[in-house]
DNA sequence: ATGAACTTACTCAGCAGTAAGTAACTTGTA
DNA sequence: TACAAGTTACTTACTGCTGAGTAAGTTCAT
């Protein structure tokens, strides 16, 4: 392919990002669908043309935010480090005290996640793989926590992974619609807490389980 | 007010029933915002003025549609009883399994209250109040459970009722954009059983708390 | 004959994408 | 270094469509 040493010039690379920047506050804000490429445009002093004419169409652009969201925060985790174990849980639960101050974010990320299984919905791949990503990753260091202490991981490892994240990611939904109502921060703490704790140290069932159509 | 003795034609409404349920369909599909009146009005044989002069608006509509769904789910449970204590617990649980054959009701609650969280959406205050009646609808369970068994509530009671709405939430997300992945009914039942258990027994944190940006 | 339940036909606005032009910059070449 | 040729980064202006809402007319039941 053609290289471009336009993608280079570092006055541009730096529009560009002002633009993916303003993609994601104003998709967050009002959703992708809702969300006008004049909108955004606005933001940055341009004409809606000025965008296409960087990013292509408007579906296009909304790939770049999330891929671009995703560059940015690998490069922040990578500057300390990747963490395993029982690491992984503590940063889940420090991430949650650290989006309780970025409602920008966390909304950009509930707003278009809600969006996304609709059908043929841009970014329903993207968010496919996100989570299966999130979950492989969750589920790793359930794996390694049970091998430090010489035991077998139990079988409930699957869906304690997918619980985790669900979790985080409906808290951000009540927290968002209504801060006062509840403690992002804590809340998320407790149930993470509770997760694990039901996993490396199971108990029998609270509340007997019903009979059911599976 | 003046009693409408139109509504109560059994044809008319037996077709705003219709359509009602159509634009349950559409929206989660599509969402509100990318659904489209015409969308609804093909599915019940009509055109899209025909619907609007049912609803009078497009945002009316969808105000109707929670509603009407609240309603019927309403007239479900008062048929058989509301549960308290334990039994919301297991009631949930239940609910969970039964989610996993209605993808579409599922959708449509997972799509609008994603996007309801976006500035001035007119389910705004629909999803804020609902997930407020249901926050305290689990904590009474717990309070009643709690009393049952001779003890104070313990003030992990409010994160916990939220974590419950919120893993069930963000489990059927999850699930949507991926049913091979997810199973939902045992995920959910986890969760609710580690987070019930934490609440009515709690354990020394697994992962001791980080220092941190509270 | 009145009003409810529509349809047809329209308006008007908003929006993504395109086309064509322009100014500024970069690059190759003498 | 200087200037021609090409490229980039836009703008203005437009197209073409979609979609909500309205107005006026038609049909049908009571």
């Amino acid at each position: 392919m053609a290289k471009r040493q336009a993608r280079s010039r570092p006055e541009t690379l730096r529009k560009r990002a002002e633009i993916l920047h303003a993609a994601m506050e104003i998709f967050g804000a009002k959703g992708f669908a809702n969300g006008t490429l004049a909108d955004i445009a606005d933001q940055v002093d341009m004409t809606h043309a000025g965008v296409l004419h960087h990013f292509g169409s408007k579906t296009q652009l909304l790939l770049e935010v999330l891929t671009y969201r995703d560059e940015t925060d690998v490069a922040d985790l990578v500057e300390q480090h990747i963490p395993g174990g029982l690491e992984l849980f503590r940063h889940l639960v420090r991430t949650a005290f650290v989006n309780a101050h970025r409602a920008g974010i966390v909304q950009t990320f509930a707003v278009l996640s809600g969006e996304s299984v609709t059908d043929d919905h841009p970014a329903r791949a993207y968010f496919q793989e996100r989570y299966r990503n999130l979950r492989a990753e969750v589920g790793r260091a359930f794996e390694t926590v049970c091998a430090e202490r010489g035991v077998t991981a139990p079988d409930t490892v699957g869906h304690a992974s997918a619980a985790i994240l669900a979790v985080m990611d409906g808290l951000q939904v009540q927290w968002l619609l209504d801060p006062e109502a509840v403690d992002l921060g804590p809340a998320s703490e407790f149930a993470i807490e509770a997760i694990v704790s039901a996993v490396l140290d199971p108990r029998p069932p609270a509340i007997a389980t019903p009979d059911l159509p599976r």
